[in-house]
DNA sequence: TTGATTTATTGAACACTGTTTAATTATATT
DNA sequence: AATATAATTAAACAGTGTTCAATAAATCAA
């Protein structure tokens, strides 16, 4: 049976290739601009051969998509091991907007691009596992805070989605550049700079 | 020279007619699904003809982001008639998200998609006229609220990035299908109670 | 009204896209 | 070595945005 594990291993080998090559083609080129035929280009095959590997493109990008959970995922497990609730919040939220900034790629493809939500969607993958473990995290840090003291007479789901509509905001308007309506002298610290006021308000000391 | 005029009001009509076209195409099947074919069979012209009024097709999207700020604009004005700014500031609040929630294509070309920013500077359009306007209706309410005795100790600019990014969040994350990592129980009343959970933010009572 | 000129419009072409499928090559099994 | 299975390709299809030479229509000058 080990000519059968080979194969398997081999397939698996060349999946890893493909989508490494859409992650590095997407990064530098943007998911719009990255094609099929681009990607086969990049790993020296046929564009059919990738169409044995994934069901089609929405597929590739679902699976990035969960890459980049994961990659978030990591980033944020460390954090909680500060034991503040309202501090570990903090840094959650600057861990968000960090990321963002540093992968805005990923970022378009895990919270504003359509496509990879319609694959779940339509594939009918009932749960959104990654984006749940996620926000859990939030949730949870949130709950530690109301019972810490914190957001008095506040609910935990509402609180936690208006959080993380800010951060997502405060990224994702940079990202598409909306930023241009601001003030020149802020332009380049205003994500951070809304980021400390958000500080103030969720924790007025 | 009226037969100039005419024949200027003509090509007038004819761009109108394509936007009108693109418009209602674009409400329907969303942006990135509508195509100059599309536009072109709509108003049963040939696909070039659309080349002799439009630079390219940034340039329809980029006229369509326009007509969305000046719709925008028409439900702000009369809010300036509320004399209390924090009152004003919630207003505008609700304004935002609903007019996100109810016209989420144009809310999409507005804020969200790529392409009518990337033209913007391109063409080297310089201030980015119709968004300035918007953002500085929203940075005069706050600039009153602070006058008024809200807000101690925070900077006007950083605090309407931070409000502008807080209601973009929540309208865009709906939009964009990432509420379903939400409690079921919250999904449909979850940008407005996001929303409230923001005005006891900012005006705890 | 005719002929010349300008303008509006078209249709075909180009290079690209995602995707499917029959044919081909390579590998594994008997 | 012959057969069966799997991997890979090349070609095709219908679509995309865009350009451009050819055509049709409208205007102008005589």
């Amino acid at each position: 049976m080990g000519i059968s594990d080979r194969k398997e291993r081999e397939k698996e080998e060349l999946k890893a290739t493909i989508l490494k090559a859409a992650h590095d083609l997407f990064l530098e080129k943007g998911v719009d601009k990255t094609s099929i035929r681009n990607i086969a280009d990049k790993i020296e095959y046929s564009p059919g051969i990738i169409y044995h590997y994934f069901k089609d493109k929405s597929e590739i990008f679902h699976a990035l998509h969960q890459q980049g959970f994961s990659m978030m995922n990591d980033r944020m497990v460390p954090l909680f091991s500060v034991s503040d609730p309202m501090e570990r919040l903090k840094a959650m939220g600057r861990n968000y907007v960090d990321f963002a900034l540093q992968n805005p790629g990923m970022y378009d493809l895990m919270f504003i691009k359509v496509t990879p939500m319609d694959h779940i969607q339509d594939e009918g993958i009932e749960k959104w596992k990654e984006g749940s473990q996620t926000f859990n995290g939030l949730r949870t840090t949130i709950a530690d805070c109301i019972k810490a003291g914190y957001f008095k007479d506040q609910e935990v789901e509402p609180l936690a989605y208006m959080v993380w509509s800010t951060v997502h905001g405060l990224a994702s308007l940079k990202i598409r550049n909306r930023c241009e309506v601001v003030n020149p002298d802020y332009q380049n610290t205003i994500v951070e700079q809304g980021l400390e006021c958000m500080y103030d308000m969720i924790d007025p000391s």
